[in-house]
DNA sequence: TATGAATGAGGATTCATTCAT
DNA sequence: AATGAATGAATCCTCATTCAT
């Protein structure tokens, strides 16, 4: 009979989560101590591991969190709707993301990066599958000449990398831009990318 | 008065380096201990040590030849020649190293999403610098009508995500394409997205 | 001004009690937490502190309780009764003790074993003058004649080993016999041992 | 291929192993802790732990060892000898074993109260294994008339709690005994027990 | 009386690095 | 050029105890 947790717990909880992200997406799970998330989270050491039972116990609960909320534009695409504006939408809610929540990508690809140990079966289990059905959807698409012939997987690969990219790449994006805002031209370019790909002559 | 290394340290600080890339790829600069990188390498580790002055060195020298190898395509772009056939061998031949050298590219992916601490100084001095000349040739096609109007640094930040996702996120490309081979459909796209942004109607 | 103790203070004390009995005897002293404690009685931890001082504190509590009820027995031989009679009634009583409260046995064993560092002033003193009486009313015994003359302090070393062995040593005994009940033959061998060694010819 | 161990292995490792046996038989296995035994040792906490992957390490190693020794008394029993005075041998040897590795016993009872968790199926495979085979033995001299007919199992029980009895209770038996020797008694008593247990009418 | 929250003092273990040979 | 031995500095985690209510 878990107990409805106390305000208090919610607002510990939501801190160490918070600081978790933070350490943990700039300096990796094993590069990260508690140490760092406690003084991030201004809590001691002993209370950050009274409200989680261990460093990877916030990992984790940090990663199926953002699992969910990377996942949910997917869903959004409407299959009745006109098919460039959808994933138009799609890309740039996706690049929303990257600017506003540069950690939470980060976080995603340094487990990526390291073999996704903790979070292969969601990827081969509802990654999979919604990517799957997704395909379908494009291929319709296709079938009714509504948009260019592409590969649907790719084509997201295409949308997921060059959106993350100026979260995940963000310090090497700016060394080249200089002062220019990254997110400016990078819409406007991946509109553009996205634009010509699908857009039948 | 440096002594010309002999043949032998020159065979193990190869060894230790191609251990080190293995090693530091997978789990990162500080998910990696010396012990791993000894035992990949088949040598005791004070005898690592003896060949490179600490675990930071061999990260340092992996980056130092890694960011040499990664910009060497860059200088191949002929200004002189064919400019979308030019970004499209240029673009190939990042796929090609994403496909040849994952462990490469996530070593320079890590350490560029933990903030570049090592290589900040040549991302802002040399990568900043290569950029800007060849922002100049990019634009010099588009003023002459040989490519489409795009922003050169976005377009290059595009190639490179979408190149570097292959090694990057392999474990999620393939979690969702199952059994198809990545590289295949992601030559096919890459160049058909890169054609069409840049040829002229 | 000591409150008298309310009755919830007295069975909150004795479920205490029994659960550190249970957790004590299993663990050891330091092998054991507040927290199991506390989970076996069913209390939260500060409840358990609010009762008792301190984990040693209620250690402490039950070793006292232990004492005299490890002692109770020995005041029960009666100098006037049959010698081989009183003896046996008393090993029995030990072996009772054994099989109805193996917890107790074993929490005493383990704090002697280690030193008896809580117990030692008691064993040197009220164990020590109550065998010394002892030892002279089974010198009185052997004086007269009814029994065979033994060794009064071995002789109840040997009661003691023998009975607390099936206690104490209760899963090597198990292990040994496997289904058969230890306790039967336990009985029937010790009181052969006894009846055979204190019976004059 | 194990490299054959160094002297200054087999040195450090006998060292490690007696500090272990002197701390574990006093507090036990939770009770101990590294810095005690590497304080113990002479050596480094860290040092400690190059010779032995852990604390429970350093724990096992012993039981191990104790065990071997703690059952080679019991393969000595020559089914052919005198059968009192074969038993009797025996005792007097788990006895000795008492008065000189009393840390041992110490240990090995600690063990065995606390449930036996890393002995259990050594007692359930090997120990049972032999006394099975031992009461054979006992059960042919029972057969022939060589001795009163005893439960064999129970028969080494009341011996092995007897004599272990001056090794683990030894502060008891001290503080009973005062400045008596417990040992000199103890053999006298032990024998005469079990020669009158034994020996036919 | 009772408990959720918090913590200082350990305690086992890891690891880059140094030492001695 | 190589390595067995050794260690100081973390680092994760535990736990008895205290605090606040």
């Amino acid at each position: 009979m878990e107990k409805t947790p106390s305000r208090i717990q919610k607002k510990n909880q939501a801190t160490i989560l918070a600081a978790g992200l933070e350490v943990f997406s700039q300096y990796g799970f094993r590069g990260s101590t508690l140490d760092q998330i406690a003084e991030t989270a201004g809590l001691s050491k002993p209370n950050i591991l009274y409200y989680f039972a261990s460093k990877d116990a916030i990992y984790v609960a940090l990663l199926s969190r953002l699992l969910a909320d990377w996942m949910k534009p997917v869903y959004e695409i409407n299959p009745a709707g006109d098919p460039v504006a959808e994933i138009l939408t799609y890309a740039k809610q996706k690049l929303e993301m990257s600017r506003l929540y540069p950690a939470e990508s980060r976080l995603f690809a340094n487990e990526i990066i390291q073999g996704a140990p903790r979070i292969m079966d969601v990827l081969s289990g509802e990654l999979h599958d919604t990517m799957q059905s997704l395909a379908k959807v494009i291929e319709g698409w296709i079938a009714k000449g509504d948009i260019r012939p592409v590969h649907p997987h790719h084509l997201f690969f295409s949308i997921w990398s060059m959106t993350q990219h100026y979260a995940d790449f963000d310090k090497q994006v700016r060394a080249v831009l200089g002062d220019e805002d990254p997110f400016v031209g990078a819409e406007a370019h991946i509109e553009d990318m996205i634009r010509r790909l699908l857009t039948p002559d």
